[in-house]
DNA sequence: AGCCCTGATTGATATATATCAATAAATAAT
DNA sequence: ATTATTTATTGATATATATCAATCAGGGCT
């Protein structure tokens, strides 16, 4: 049972009058999380709609080296993992939390019987799927349609907060060792495409780096 | 105008009235492809809603080397590409018949008005969403999680065609170069897994080919 | 300050796969 | 059936990136 006050804050269920809160509050709880716990496994089986409500959480694949290649990094509230539960398929991918986190779990059978027919809901549900889709397309073209140099300087151009982060996480999530990003960043800043600033670098010329992925 | 008997036998509009099919007639229609057209190209407008009636349809990216990475290779009545028309974004990727074939095509913004509040059409575009982002999935899983070898060995275990596929086109598909696939099958069949006959190779211990993968 | 400890860098080497080039086999055309 | 054309195989080499190993910061902590 959940706080009716808190789904309200949800883009997800803005359109929902009281008493649907109140209905949606019965078959759904909440869930907290501390950094590094795991949300779920891949091939776990998935029970519940999963909504993020809190914190950062990585989805990810491991690969038989136990390398992770991150398939998504939600930071939003925004519905975890839809497509497996939809399906009533173990979840494809695991799922952990990079920072303290929650979740809101939902019944999901019913779920879909007193609200997946409602066209608002729906319409959250396609605009939710579609972005699940592009999220992954991206990963594919940064993955495997770029080679390392084009991923690291697609990267730093599209997330302000990529020269932020931590080297080795971040190659991680860019699925390369730190040895060969730190090796990219060298050839940047040789290249003054960008600038060492104290322990951080800065990007210095935008439109040199959107050369090489473009 | 579309036949609508034609339409009658897609199972996305299997549970619409004679009265409905008519309406949806009058908002699509039918286009006849061959071998090796391409339906769309990557960054073109998507306007229309596209269902593939006949043929096999590939829906690939080109990295900057023009490799094709292959996303999806479509052979039944399905939808395409109706992440791109949903979101009103341009196409992520190309696609282009790998057979003759065709498509019908319908006029979105009516579609959604008419026939995407309805529930029966709503579930059947989510299993549609749905299935689209299974297939990404087992696209990353296959291309960045798995080896040469190892993708080599799911792909002919999971799918019967692959070894009457030709095989630059099946090397394609798994985004290795045809070398390096026939490295690879001379390498199984050194070791017994597959066995030529012919001029194409037969699966002859499933359980061995399952491990290298798994 | 100095001491840990995690993370970053650098160099040397290994490895998988691509590329290039030559040939062989299979399929299609005459 | 013979030729032409596409597709497959094989070997030699190149290339990108991983791996291994050593060293080098920077940031807390006592």
């Amino acid at each position: 049972m959940q706080d009716i006050n808190e789904l309200r804050d949800i883009t997800f269920f803005e359109n929902l009058n009281s008493e649907e809160l109140e209905q949606l509050a019965t078959i759904s709880r909440k869930r907290k999380f501390s950094k590094g716990e795991v949300l779920f496994y891949e091939k776990d089986e998935s029970r519940f709609l999963t909504l993020l409500t809190e914190g950062i959480l990585k989805v990810y694949k491991t690969d038989p080296k136990n390398n992770e290649i991150v398939l998504h990094r939600f930071q939003y509230k925004t519905l975890v993992a839809e497509m497996a539960v939809f399906e009533g398929i173990p979840y494809p991918a695991s799922a952990a939390f990079e920072t303290d986190g929650s979740v809101i779990e939902i019944d999901f059978i019913k779920f879909k019987k007193s609200f997946l027919y409602s066209p608002d809901i729906a319409f959250a549900f396609f605009k939710s799927l579609t972005q699940k889709i592009k999220c992954l397309e991206d990963v594919i073209a940064l993955n495997i349609v770029l080679d390392s140099t084009a991923r690291v300087a697609k990267y730093i151009c599209e997330n302000q907060e990529a020269l932020q982060m931590k080297h080795n996480q971040l190659a991680q999530y860019l699925h390369m060792t730190p040895e060969t990003l730190s090796r990219v960043f060298k050839k940047f800043a040789k290249l003054g495409f960008i600038e060492k600033v104290g322990s951080s670098y800065i990007v210095k010329d935008k439109d040199a780096l959107t050369i090489l992925f473009e």
